[in-house]
DNA sequence: GAATTTAATTGCAACGTTGCATTCCTTGTG
DNA sequence: CACAAGGAATGCAACGTTGCAATTAAATTC
């Protein structure tokens, strides 16, 4: 029978919480040579070392996470600045279990900090900057001259960005190659014959849009074909979009190959074509840009080029902790391939 | 000229950040007295309370997190365990970006635990529990008789629930009203004529699922409608999903409305039934739990259900933090009712 | 005007950790 | 045997905050 067991009924034994102290006492030994040992000392002796190990094991001994971050400043936190997007399908989730997974056994916490307006988001990193609440913080849809980018750049604060920049000082970052995307998915329409094409890219504030759009010119131009873009439409509803899409199926002149880098986008378009009778694969060819398994597991004839959000979440979290670990931001600097699913 | 700035290079003006101390030399009391203060101590003058006040506006002092956590404990956090379910489209963005609404303006953060498989997920809660990371929980998907709800009230720790338990003992919870949904989508697909339905309805270890299939049944028993249940299928694929929807399509006695309570088993289904050539709306009825703007964006003719992830959010930080605060848990209850979207 | 009450402020210790400067204990050297 | 040199362990202060006990100042009473 247990008495005095801590009400929180934690399954240690004994009561109260298990700190250095607690080990200290149990060896017999001081505060500041278990500290020493714990932090793998090499002054101390080998038998005292295994001696703390021994106990810390067998206690459960866990720094606390507020004691360190006092002493030290170090918070093992990241931080995730969550864009409120909805452009990619089930792209948060995806990510926060990437970060998750590459987390998983140290000693990292991950804090999100949804976004509910792009443009006072660097409030949110100043904030961050100002109060030293994470040890490093990983932000989307970078801008080619990102404010925030700047800021953390300038404060020597480690971050990575999914989505490069234009800065002339190099920093981390991990991103899609949109250019490579553009270019897989106009030769992939040209070769089912594709005339004319038109390329759906919305946000024109990202330097991903102004990547997409440049390979896209040099692509469509390199094989002689028409070309359309439709963007700087972030704050088209879907429900706008899908009633363009109806007005556009009806043009004489409509487009016969369909690229869109969303799949949010893709979905209300697909919805306004059908409705206005195009069948697709056949009157129009389409290609988007894949995060979830929605629209494969809906049309699992339509071509599309993925990028694995999970995956990126590991690595921009690997390129992360390598930063605050003072790694060089050369080596920091990772670009995904986009991986083509041509269904036919 | 600034000199001895932090490198940290924060808008800060002459270095180094502000303190309890801080204020207290500028205001010449003491450590303990600006303390109080900020924490309305009523014995304090009004001008010495004004005094501080005003200085720690114009430092733009924000208190320590870590030195508040290691002297109180408390640790101003709240912890979202993330199911890694995919049933609810946009599900995790909405909640979050619910909780991150709920905690503006707070001291609190929110820090994202990510889950990858449901039935170890004691371990998170334990982990919380004996390391005190946070002040709070919120976990989804509960069970009827969930061992992470028992360990947590077992340890009187602050949570909540979306969703519901079969526990004695009263605990905070916020749960969608799914005996109306099921109610509301049987009423309906009754009204259009149908006279043979099924329900597809995975996770069956859900105190939810539970919830819907009892009461699907007792409506349809009452309409005295042919039914089927089709449930337990949470391992199964969206493309297998996919599948069984098209050998479901050429089946002689097939049902004539379908609920669903997922919207990723909707997409899969709807897939299957379009390829084998049924017509929704004709052939089909088919009402769906709705959590995103997907469907309605591509079938903007299909009824559906809606639950509002987003205030779901809101509303379950809300009674979390009044936990915390100690309030009672009676008044901690609440349940969402469904907001059907009849399109036609 | 001394004693007592009340109002206002403060010193001190503690939360758990770490890094530096110090002390203690061996062992080796002249 | 005294002394130095190294190896091994420790004491102390500090990070920023808070709560209590204690102090000081001001107001009231007799």
């Amino acid at each position: 029978m247990a008495i005095r067991t801590t009400p929180s009924g934690s399954g240690r034994p004994g009561g109260g919480r298990v700190t250095l102290r607690t080990i200290a006492q149990m060896t017999g030994l001081s505060l500041s040579t278990v500290s020493l040992s714990l932090r793998g000392g090499t002054t101390l002796k080998q038998e005292t070392r295994d001696k703390v190990a021994e106990a810390a094991k067998s206690l459960g001994y866990v720094p606390d996470r507020a004691g360190v971050r006092l002493r030290t400043g170090k918070t093992n936190v990241i931080a995730l600045v969550l864009d409120g997007a909805e452009d990619s399908i089930d792209f948060a989730r995806q990510m926060i279990q990437g970060i998750g997974q590459a987390i998983k056994g140290t000693r990292y916490h991950l804090t999100v900090i949804p976004e509910f307006e792009r443009n006072i988001s660097a409030d949110t990193i100043r904030y961050v900057l100002d109060n030293r609440t994470a040890d490093g913080v990983i932000i989307t849809h970078t801008a080619p001259r990102d404010r925030r980018v700047q800021m953390m750049i300038d404060a020597e604060f480690p971050f990575v960005s999914h989505g490069r920049t234009e800065f002339f000082t190099a920093h981390p970052f991990y991103d899609f190659h949109s250019e490579v995307f553009a270019t897989q998915a106009v030769d992939r329409l040209a070769s089912k014959g594709c005339r004319h094409l038109m390329l759906v890219v919305g946000d024109d504030s990202t330097t991903n849009h102004h990547n997409i759009v440049t390979a896209f010119q040099r692509a469509t131009a390199r094989c002689g074909l028409e070309v359309r873009v439709l963007s700087g439409i972030q704050g088209m509803s879907p429900a706008e979009m899908r009633r363009m899409a109806i007005d556009l199926a009806r043009e004489p002149g409509r487009p016969d190959g369909i690229i869109c880098d969303s799949e949010m986008r893709t979905i209300a378009l697909v919805g306004g074509l059908m409705e206005a009778g195009v069948h697709l694969g056949r009157d129009v060819h389409l290609i988007y840009k894949q995060t979830s398994g929605i629209l494969p597991t809906l049309f699992p004839a339509v071509d599309s080029i993925r990028e694995d959000v999970f995956a990126a979440g590991i690595e921009l979290t690997q390129l992360l902790l390598r930063r605050i670990d003072g790694a060089p931001m050369e080596s920091l600097q990772s670009l995904a391939e986009p991986q083509p699913q041509w269904r036919s």
